[in-house]
DNA sequence: CGGTATCCTAAAGGATACTG
DNA sequence: CAGTATCCTTTAGGATACCG
């Protein structure tokens, strides 16, 4: 299960979703991740045949990131751990009230 | 996703099942993990509602672990995840041949 | 803009010995 | 048998500054 690695392989997954994010944007929705763990953790993730990385050669610079069909195969399973969790966090809330 | 916390929680999860299974079956089932590692692991997981745990004041003692609902919840995702990991597991190695 | 490089801290995980 | 207690190593993650 460790495939998924750290704490935020899963986050950027479901952040990129089905579209084609820039560096930029990412960092921009998980706000609260430095900048050289992200970094970390794209290259990474691109190493693990979840991302594709696309560098543009210009001035000043683009990278773009989509995920693969791994990548996109995992999203459903992922939005059932979710679904998982908010079920048994209100459970828990509504037992305590 | 950090619900699932430590590397090990899922391992446990997937461990007990559906039986109930006593401290030194769960240890001699993973036998990589350290006694002090599965105690502290076990007892965040009855915490987080995961397990429920039945201790007989014997001699020598005896625990019991079983999956909570909420942790039986948890298994046919976790059956997904390592699914999901066989499938492009072996992808790879293919393409490598 | 999308990174590196460097340094640092906190926490996870482990080895070993001991206990009720 | 099922833990505690103690000590230690490794790693994830973060802060900050700089680069092409």
């Amino acid at each position: 299960m460790s495939s998924l690695g750290s704490k935020w392989k899963p986050v950027i997954v479901m952040v990129i979703n089905d579209r084609k994010l820039r560096f930029g944007q990412i960092a921009a929705r998980i706000h609260v991740i430095s900048r050289k763990v992200l970094t970390d953790q794209l290259r990474e993730m691109v190493e693990d045949g979840l991302l594709i990385r696309e560098e543009f050669k210009e001035l000043p610079p683009r990278v773009e990131y989509t995920l693969t069909e791994k990548g996109l195969a995992l999203l459903p399973i992922l939005n059932l751990l979710e679904d998982w969790e908010r079920n048994y966090e209100t459970k828990e809330v509504l037992a305590e009230a």
